[in-house]
RNA sequence: CGGGGCGUAGCGCAGUCUGGUAGCGCACUUGGCUGGGGGCCAAGUGGUCGCAGGUUCAAAUCCUGCCGUCCCGACCA
C-alpha cells in the first residue's frame, strides 16, 4: 500500500474526548473515528488490524471444532419472548418495528438464535456434541459507552454456543474453549489471565473469564501469589478464617454520642478498625413472606467492604442488591446507622467470616449514640452456621482459599469469557435431541464470548510508548513500512525504494510505502505512531553506501544495512 | 439512571463573567525557502458560535427549554 493513497488521518494533538491511551492512540494513528457515542467507523488501518484478530480468532476456534455460521443482527422478539428475555433486556436492548409493525430488536447477543437454528436442525444425539461460533456486530445499548471501542454501544464479538448431551461432554468442550482462549492470547502476545468468575443470574458453577493485563482495565482481578488461584474481584473469596475464640473481656456499655463511623469509635475508644465490626442493612427479598420487617442484616469487619454481588445472591436478600432506606432502619432496628449492631439484633442476619472470627469486639448497641465493647460471638450473640456467609471483598494480603497463598490484586479488561448455560435456553425454546434409547432429551449448553474490537484496545493498551503504538508482529496492519526520505526530489532514493517496495510485496510481506512529500521529521513521528514493527529508511545518505536504515519500532536505535538485506530481516 | 464538565472552522482552544468587528495554533490550498524527528515566510479557503424560543436597538455572550458529547458511580465482550 502506498501511503500517498491511504486514508491515514493522523492527528497531532490528543483529541479532547479520549482519556485512555488505547482510545487516544487509536483516533491519533487513524484507526477509528468516532459517528456517535459508543459507535465508531473503522479506517482502513484499524480494520486491517481488526481482521488479524478476527482472522486467530477463526484459525483457532475452527482448530477445536468450532463451526462458523453467520445470524442476523436484527431478530424477531418472538424469539426473545419464549426466553422472557424481552422483558428482562430492558433497555440495554435497541428495539425497532418494521414496516407491519412487528417488533425486532438489534441482537445484543445470539443464544435465541443459535438455539433456534438448533432445535430446527438437530434432532439425534449422534449430531452431539456441536460448538456453532459466529464473528458478528453486537448492539448494547449501554448505559454509560466509554474508553472509545473498549465499551461501545455497537462492537463486534465473537459468540459460540455448544451443545451436549450430558454434563461430561460439556467439560470437554469447556476445557477445550478454556485452553482455545489462551492459544488466541498468546499468538496474540497479550500479558492475560483466566480467572473464575461469577456466574451472573444463569447460574452454574464453572465460569472463567480472561482479562488482558492493564492498569486502565475496569475490573479487579485478585490471583495468589503463588499463582494458582485467580478470580475476579466480584467472585474472589478469602480463606475462611476459624471462628473466634471465647473472648477474655466483659460486654460493656460506651457512650459514643458524636461517634458515627467506624473510623471516629475506633478512635475515641483506641482500638484498631478491625476489632470494630459494621452493621449494614440492606432491603429483603419482597417474596419472603416470613420477614415482617422487610430488611436484612449483614455484619462485616471495620476494615471490609460489602460485595454487592455476593450479598445480593443471600437468602432473603433482595436482588439486585438496594440499601435500606433511613426510615426504615430505625423503625427495624430503634436506632439509626452509626449505632447498629448485632446484639439483640431484630431483623435476620448474616455475618461475614472474617466478623466472626473477632472476639471482644465493637458494635454498635442499637440505641442511638451507645456502642458495645467486648461483645462476643454466641456468649452476647448466638450465631448458627447458616448465617457466616463470606459477603465482602477481599483485600490485598488474604489468604487464598485452600490457603494457597496470600492474594494480591490486578487490573483487567475482560476480553473473553466462557460459561454453562445449562438448559435454560434449550428448556425454555423446546429444543431436544433422541438420545439412543429414542427418548426426548434437552441438551446443556455452554456459551463462550471474545470481544473482537474490544481486544484492538487491549492490545495498544499493553504494547504502546511515548510515541504511538508498537504493534506485535501478528496484529500489525503491516510489517515493513518502507521510509522514503525526499523521494519526490531523489531519483536515488524513489527508485531504490520503489524497487524495494515491489520486491517486498511479491515476496509476500505486507508492505506501507511512505511515498508522500513529506519532510522527514513529519514521517518518523507518523511511523512511530502507527506503529509498524519493521521499518527500513531510505535515504541519499545511506544510498551513497548501498545501505538503509533498518529497525524494530521496538528498538531504540536503527542499524545500518544493505539494501539487499531487507527483506531476511523480516518473516 | 444519579452527579459533574464541555459544545465557537476538520482537530486543539481563546472570546461568554462585563451584550456591539468571530479570533489563535495546527490541518487544508497556492507560491517560495528548507530537507534525517510533526520546519520557516507569504497569500488564501473554511464558521447557521449545538438546536429552538425569549429579553434587547443589538446575543457566541443574558434567560428558558431541548439535544449532543465526555468524565465519576451501580451492569457487561
Amino acid at each position: 500500500m502506498r501511503q500517498s493513497a491511504l486514508l491515514l488521518p493522523t492527528l497531532k494533538e490528543d483529541p479532547a474526548d479520549a482519556d485512555v491511551i488505547s482510545h487516544r492512540l487509536m483516533l491519533r494513528a487513524g484507526l477509528i473515528r468516532q459517528l456517535a457515542s459508543g459507535l465508531y467507523t473503522w479506517l482502513p488501518l484499524g480494520l486491517r488490524v481488526l481482521r488479524k484478530v478476527e482472522r486467530i480468532i477463526r484459525e483457532e476456534m475452527d482448530r477445536s471444532g468450532g463451526q462458523e455460521v453467520s445470524m442476523p443482527v436484527v431478530q424477531p422478539a418472538e424469539l426473545w419472548m419464549e426466553t422472557g428475555r424481552w422483558q428482562k433486556m430492558g433497555d440495554e436492548m435497541l428495539r425497532m418495528q418494521d414496516r407491519h409493525d412487528r417488533d425486532f430488536c438489534l441482537g445484543p447477543t445470539h443464544e435465541e438464535v443459535i438455539t433456534d437454528l438448533f432445535r430446527r436442525e438437530v434432532h439425534s444425539y449422534k449430531q452431539l456434541p456441536v460448538n456453532f461460533y459466529q464473528i458478528q456486530t453486537k448492539f448494547r445499548d449501554e448505559r454509560r459507552p466509554r474508553f472509545g471501542v473498549m465499551r461501545a454501544r455497537e462492537f463486534t464479538m465473537k459468540d459460540a454456543y455448544s451443545f451436549h448431551l450430558d454434563q461430561a461432554s460439556f467439560d470437554v468442550t469447556y476445557d477445550e474453549m478454556y485452553r482455545c482462549y489462551e492459544r488466541i492470547l498468546t499468538r496474540m502476545e497479550l500479558k492475560f489471565r483466566a480467572v473464575q468468575a461469577d456466574t451472573g443470574n444463569i447460574g452454574g458453577d464453572i465460569s472463567h473469564e480472561f482479562h488482558v493485563l492493564a492498569n486502565s482495565g475496569e475490573d479487579t482481578i485478585a490471583y495468589s501469589d503463588t499463582g494458582t488461584y485467580a478470580a475476579n474481584l466480584e467472585k474472589a473469596a478469602a480463606q475462611r478464617p476459624d471462628r473466634a475464640s471465647p473472648g477474655t473481656q466483659t460486654m460493656s456499655r460506651v457512650d459514643t454520642p458524636n461517634s458515627k463511623t467506624i473510623e471516629a469509635v475506633a478512635s475515641l475508644l483506641g482500638l484498631p478498625v478491625e476489632q470494630n465490626l459494621k452493621t449494614l442493612i440492606v432491603e429483603a427479598d419482597p417474596e419472603d413472606t416470613d420477614n415482617p420487617s422487610g430488611l436484612v442484616a449483614i455484619i462485616l469487619r471495620g476494615d471490609h467492604e460489602l460485595n454487592e454481588i455476593k450479598a445480593a445472591k443471600l437468602p432473603g436478600v433482595r436482588s439486585p442488591l438496594a440499601f435500606a432506606q433511613e426510615e426504615a432502619i430505625t423503625r427495624a432496628m430503634g436506632a439509626s446507622v452509626g449505632s447498629l449492631g448485632p446484639v439483640n439484633c431484630a431483623i435476620p442476619m448474616f455475618v461475614d467470616p472474617s466478623a466472626a472470627a473477632v472476639a471482644d469486639f465493637v458494635c454498635g448497641a442499637n440505641e442511638d449514640g451507645v456502642h458495645l465493647q467486648g461483645v462476643n460471638w454466641q456468649r452476647d450473640v448466638v450465631l448458627d452456621e447458616q448465617q457466616i456467609v463470606d459477603v465482602r471483598n477481599v483485600v490485598e494480603g488474604d489468604m487464598a482459599p485452600g490457603g494457597q497463598g496470600k492474594i494480591q490484586f490486578l487490573r483487567g479488561i475482560e476480553v473473553g469469557h466462557i460459561f454453562q448455560l445449562g438448559d435454560s435456553y434449550s428448556a425454555s425454546m423446546q429444543a431436544t435431541v433422541l438420545d439412543h434409547d429414542g427418548n426426548s432429551v434437552t441438551p446443556t449448553m455452554g456459551c463462550y464470548g471474545m470481544g473482537v474490537t474490544r481486544l484492538v484496545a487491549a492490545v495498544i493498551e499493553q504494547n504502546h510508548d511515548d510515541n504511538g503504538i508498537t504493534w506485535p508482529t501478528p496484529l500489525a496492519p503491516f510489517q515493513l513500512h518502507i521510509i522514503a526520505l525526499n523521494g519526490h526530489k531523489s531519483d536515488a532514493v524513489k527508485e531504490a525504494s520503489e524497487a524495494l517496495y515491489a520486491q517486498a510485496v511479491a515476496a509476500g510481506v505486507e508492505t506501507l510505502l511512505d511515498d508522500r512529500a513529506e519532510r522527514p521529521g513529519v514521517k518518523f513521528a507518523e511511523a512511530d505512531l502507527v506503529g509498524i514493527p519493521h521499518r527500513v529508511v531510505i535515504g541519499d545518505r545511506g544510498l551513497k553506501n548501498g545501505a538503509v536504515e533498518y529497525r524494530l519500532r521496538s528498538d531504540a536505535e536503527a542499524t545500518e544495512i544493505p539494501l539487499q538485506d531487507v527483506l531476511s530481516k523480516i518473516g
